[in-house]
DNA sequence: TGACCGATGAAT
DNA sequence: TTCATCGGTCAT
């Protein structure tokens, strides 16, 4: 079993650009009955709460279903979506302010043969390549909802750091309902990897 | 209790 | 570009 080296909890307490930036390169882990599963981010977008129309904490006020995101960062914030998948956030920022990162894509490390049998498929690309898929590939449910990533069940750890000039910023997926948050450019991946969940516009 | 709808994915 | 798919969410 390979040693991870858990991200401290004062990596999540920062604004959730800064946390969204920096967990490209780190290493999601999931630890289920049937195995461990693991993949090194690749994309992510931050999602920054009462500002953001985007986001699910817009409104700024607390719901059943939202009310993970308002306390402190480095929890897991697992939602479910279009009737059939499942979306893996990470809670950015101190409490009660509602940031997010969701994780929209991984580069399989660890546990290949799992995420192939979960997801149907062989091909590495198409495994962990959009948030639906990487929740799929490691077995992320609804029970992961509000877990301690500093724990040891669903957690992130150091990983192989990318070059400071690799990451790419453009506009966030599937937001169009959001007005000119749409077009702000807070979505970030790792220039050329063939792993995202799909080719940036423009660099 | 019910009207409304989505931070997707896969096929075409 | 289209559409399958449907439970969840939240206000009432």
């Amino acid at each position: 079993m390979a040693d991870f080296k858990l991200l401290s909890r004062e990596f999540y307490l920062r604004d959730g650009i800064a946390v969204a930036k920096g967990l490209l390169g780190k290493l999601l882990v999931c630890r289920g009955q049937d195995g461990l599963a693991a993949g090194r981010i690749v994309e992510t977008e931050a999602y920054m709460g009462a500002v953001d129309p985007a986001s699910h904490a817009r409104t700024g006020k607390p719901t059943p279903r939202t009310e993970i995101m308002y306390g402190p960062g480095g929890y897991a914030y697992v939602y479910f979506i279009y009737g059939m998948y499942f979306c893996f956030n990470v809670v950015a920022n101190v409490k009660g302010t509602p940031h997010a990162v969701l994780v929209r894509a991984l580069e399989p490390v660890e546990g290949l043969e799992l995420m192939s049998l979960r997801r149907g498929t062989g091909k590495r690309q198409n495994l962990c390549s959009g948030p639906g898929k990487l929740c799929g590939a490691l077995g992320i449910v609804r029970e992961h909802n509000g877990a301690d990533l500093c724990g040891n069940k669903l957690f992130i750890a150091e990983g192989e750091a990318l070059r400071p000039d690799s990451v790419s910023a453009c506009p966030r997926i599937g937001v169009d309902y959001a007005g000119e948050a749409a077009a702000y450019p807070w979505r970030f991946l790792e220039k050329g990897s063939p792993y995202v969940s799909k080719p940036p516009l423009k660099e």
